[in-house]
DNA sequence: ACGGCCGATTTGGTATGACCAATTCAAAAC
DNA sequence: GTTTTGAATTGGTCATACCAAATCGGCCGT
């Protein structure tokens, strides 16, 4: 059942993983009761002590309160975004609209991010982000290299700013999608590299003008055509099914 | 009813919280290790059970990680979004440079939010948006209905949107910063009534347009205003205080 | 019959103490 | 000086016990 994938994981990482699952599938409802610690504790066959770890956890996630009475259920737009990852990890495929909601927020954050980057960067930022953006232009049929780049620019500009709010809110979209879904079987994106360099050519001319507006803007259509090929990559019928170890059909 | 709150919090909840404090204020360093559960519990007069939940919190937090060999401090620029809260609580007064890093994120977040919900909205609730902007407009002169009125309009722009990744974002942005910074005592803003209600034209005549770029770059614009105003007020000494402040060049 | 009061049960909160497994780290061996 | 090794330290888990708060059902007065 399990992958070669040795889980070293501890047991009360077990404990809360499978917890927390049956809650994001839905299996309680809001507001609902679990099972005391006791009975948890006899189900999993451990103590209360390491079952209370668990749920500490689960509290932590922001999808149970545990108070003296019992330990409820809470709906999960309430939740913390490190949900999230979990979230996705349920599903075979990764859920369209997800992904699309998620680069909706990834193009406004890093299009601001860039804005203001682009007016506080000191002339050797600049000069770092015209040296990606060349990058860039010159790997447009390389995908690997095109990630690679547009990863490292929003990183320059979010070290630029070094405005912690964005921090760790892309780090947590980071750990919870990005790398989760970027460790999915790739999709087939169709590029058109005409567009891509024009793009291109925009960042840069905004980079060197130090027009700001143009930055943000051109990056806002950037993500919102990578959004628009996601989507239509991934509306079809999914063919690529690697085999993975778990495949429910 | 609500007045004196008596802090019920539980002892693992202060254990974690003091903790974390100490963690946040800098006492140990990045990768440094904390004193061992056993020592911990002799220091709170606890059990080990109880210092080990104080410690999966701060786990989860993101500022500490925990393995057989000891516990040891994560920088906070990989922690998790919900270190902000306590971390402006650790301040007397609200760090203005946080406090504009959360408006850049808000504006621009919200910004898009309004800029798909426009798209994507029925006529109903487009409706309703135009209802909100004309009850701002009615009561410019109000900070209190100004304040709902903006809430109520970002609140209805998530809900057309129905974009989990940010709905959570803006969740935690709220429990962390936003009702922590609206609990404070309130900075006086110089308001432009002339400029507000501009802005609120602007708004209204994109709405009835569905012209959903124009929608958008006026919510920016007005988060940019705002937070302009926000740090006139915050710092108006501009003490040469060296601190952790940017001071790119 | 209805509604409020009260107590037994259930549930989480905390404390002990013990044993195991992995990590550390310094002493010992090369 | 480098490697090996083993004892001490540290987290991981378990069992048990008692306390306090919440819950729930039945009793009582109206």
């Amino acid at each position: 059942m399990n992958a070669p994938e040795p889980p070293i994981r501890s047991k009360v990482e077990d404990i809360s993983a499978i917890l927390r699952d049956e809650i994001l599938r839905g299996q309680y409802r809001p507001g609902e009761r679990l099972p005391s610690e006791r009975d948890l504790a006899v189900r999993f066959e451990t103590s209360r002590g390491g079952i209370r770890e668990g749920l500490k956890k689960l509290e932590q996630l922001g999808i149970a309160t545990i108070t003296p009475g019992g330990v409820r259920v809470v709906p999960i737009e309430d939740a913390s975004l490190s949900v999230l990852g979990p979230l996705v990890d349920l599903q075979e495929n990764p859920d369209p609209a997800l992904v699309g909601h998620l680069f909706e927020v990834l193009g406004a954050l890093i299009s601001m991010s860039a804005r203001t980057a682009v007016q506080r960067a000191s002339t050797d930022e600049l000069e770092r982000m015209q040296s990606i953006v060349q990058t860039l232009a010159d790997n447009v049929q390389d995908p690997e290299q095109q990630h690679q780049g547009w990863r490292d620019l929003a990183t320059l500009f979010a070290q630029v700013n070094n405005n912690l709010v964005l921090r760790l809110i892309l780090n947590g979209l980071k750990t919870q999608l990005i790398n989760r879904l970027e460790a999915r079987p790739k999709v087939e994106l169709n590029i058109d590299y005409d567009q891509e360099l024009e793009t291109l050519k925009k960042l840069a001319q905004g980079l060197t003008t130090r027009d700001s507006r143009c930055v943000a803007s051109t990056i806002n259509e950037h993500f919102d055509s990578i959004n628009d090929r996601i989507q239509n990559a991934l509306s079809p019928t999914p063919m690529t099914n690697s085999a993975e170890g778990l495949t429910h059909e």
